[in-house]
DNA sequence: ATCGGGTGGGACAATTATTGTCCAACTAAA
DNA sequence: TTTAGTTGGACAATAATTGTCCCACCCGAT
């Protein structure tokens, strides 16, 4: 690591304070494009008071304008924003939080950006961002991507466009739709990243609940085998992390499966597959959609979850993930991720 | 210039004072070697509670252990000091001072010390800290070195210990004694120099105020044709630059001189010879000494001087300086020195 | 034309932190 | 024992920060 910022950081070790907060505030202006104080100040936690501290700071270095009609970065502030990244993720402590993750569930690669998704609508920008641009650092032309549904995932999308292009990847959605809202069902999503990157996506609509009797009579069919070989082509799978109840209320399952699901003890969602606390899985939606089986054949896995609350449910599914997983969180779930370890220990 | 810290300092302004203020009282710790928190306070010019929460944060820190005898640095503290030393320099903007005050005079180049002499005992030292390192990369095996008197270049023997041993340097004092206190004369500091590298030194006391006949019989003394020729052969001439009126009432001048040299409007000080505000050399010391002249021709010249107010005086010097000078002074005398160009202009 | 929801900047009391300045207890050396 | 040094505690006075209003203004929708 850098020998001048650790010598910095010792003897001004209010700095990373300092700066993770006017970085917050500024990356915020960046995000929202035009803002005003009070709106900000919601944005990023702070009071009314603070925020107007930072800004009227921001604005004398010359980093933001600031004129009646609200807040706008400058292309100064653009370039400090940029410049800075590298430093708050060291400063921050989020490269040691990474490492130790990415040791204690094995996984390929851990990334987490600094806030907590639980409320705060930059961290989830930033997730978005990191995301697409891992997606971009791990596809090559013509590949295959299957994506999950979720909000997490589809906020991705918008940060797509400006990588990706060119590459004329195919998205499939790795489920088919299971009753959730349209704009957070795969299908949806696939669709979205396709139109982002001027791709392709096969998608495919089923209904839920399907019995086993006809679930078994639509594995038979051509289309959905067609669909379930391209599931053995993909190369990337990006998918979310839920919370196994709140997924199953999302879902509008039935009061029956809720008590199965309740009672097998699962804590975390994936793919619609359902883990619990030791990362097993314990049930699944009866859908059309990639086997965890296949998952393991998969190149690169692309797991995108953040928000302290979502600790638990992230940490189930981890538990058991394939160790070419890629995980992109958050500083709040990573902290809760560590915590809840440690106490078990 | 480094891409990262213009951008830290964009964003966190404050952190330039932060840090040098720290720097400062932890280098004061390291040159004291163990001292207590009001000779500290007095030292680094703080006032006692601010020394208080200083020394309280770096033991903190773990750069320095603080016990009831007193406060020393740790090593941690020493190796933060050695790495931080550049980035100091930096965000002092010193760096641009030093390009400013280098193509103003023309000289060879500027190394200017944070602080300000004037009273601050951590500027001096660094002052001699600076220049006797420059000595070390300046000069060769038995080269010959001439000193000057003062303070200033007196000091920089206790810092020459740690280098330029082994290199059998000679030292000769720049000019025959002249008046003032002994620890002060040239001959002396020459005299210290050898001493504290393991060299050689030639010194010639002669008495001051010689008549013009006197003199001029002397310098055809095989004794001082001798020194006179040493001064074609040195390579490195290392001198202080003084206050004029101040070097004249040192030297214990006779009113008639004493009127003679403020008639002429003489300014500043160096080598014996006074030069007013334009860099003319106005009035000389009658005694054996290097000729104006004889400088030109010498591969390095080290001019050493700090303070603010002595400010005035070293801009009279470097006016006419050679360009193969390098001067070395303080954040004070610089400052000072820009503020009355700018006056000027 | 006017209204509503947004903007920045001004103001101010309450609270919090900082500051300067003591003093007591202690230690090492003289 | 005395002396000159040290730290850490204490505290009132002062300064800065903070949370919270309000106001005038601008702009777009109504």
């Amino acid at each position: 690591m850098n020998n001048l910022l650790q010598a910095q950081l010792k003897i001004v070790p209010e700095m990373p304070l300092l700066l993770q907060k006017r970085y917050k505030v500024l990356m915020a202006i960046l995000l929202a494009g035009e803002i005003g104080r009070r709106s900000l100040s919601e944005l990023v936690h702070l009071t009314e008071r603070e925020t107007r501290k930072e800004t009227d700071l921001l604005n004398q270095q010359g980093l933001i304008t600031i004129s009646n009609v609200g807040m706008k970065i400058t292309k100064e502030g653009k370039d400090v924003l940029d410049t800075l990244k590298d430093v708050i993720h060291e400063w921050s402590g989020l490269i040691q939080l990474e490492q130790q993750l990415q040791q204690t569930y094995n996984l390929s690669r851990v990334i987490i950006v600094p806030g907590d998704s639980e409320g705060n609508n930059l961290a989830k920008s930033l997730l978005g961002q990191v995301a697409a641009k891992q997606l971009n650092c791990l596809t090559q032309s013509k590949q295959i991507v299957a994506v999950t549904g979720g909000g997490t995932i589809a906020s991705i999308a918008e940060y797509l466009t400006q990588f990706v292009k060119q590459k004329a990847l195919t998205y499939v959605a790795a489920r088919g739709g299971i009753g959730e809202e349209v704009q957070l069902q795969a299908n949806t999503i696939a669709a979205s990243f396709a139109t982002a990157t001027n791709g392709l996506s096969r998608t495919l609509y089923l209904p839920d609940h399907l019995s086993e009797e006809a679930y078994n009579m639509m594995m038979k069919e051509p289309v959905i085998k067609e669909m379930l070989e391209l599931y053995d082509q993909t190369s990337v799978v990006i998918h979310g992390i839920g919370d196994a109840m709140e997924m199953a209320r999302r879902r509008n399952s039935t009061p029956e499966e809720i008590q199965t699901i309740e009672e097998a003890g699962a804590v975390g969602e994936a793919f619609g597959y359902y883990f619990n606390k030791d990362g097993k899985a314990v049930h699944r939606i009866r859908t059309v959609g990639i086997q965890l089986k296949q998952l393991e054949s998969v190149q690169h896995l692309l797991a995108v979850a953040g928000g302290s609350s979502k600790a638990t449910a992230i940490g189930s599914y981890l538990k058991h993930a394939p160790p070419q997983t890629v995980l992109i969180t958050d500083e709040g779930a990573a902290k809760e991720l560590v915590k809840q370890n440690r106490d078990i220990n």
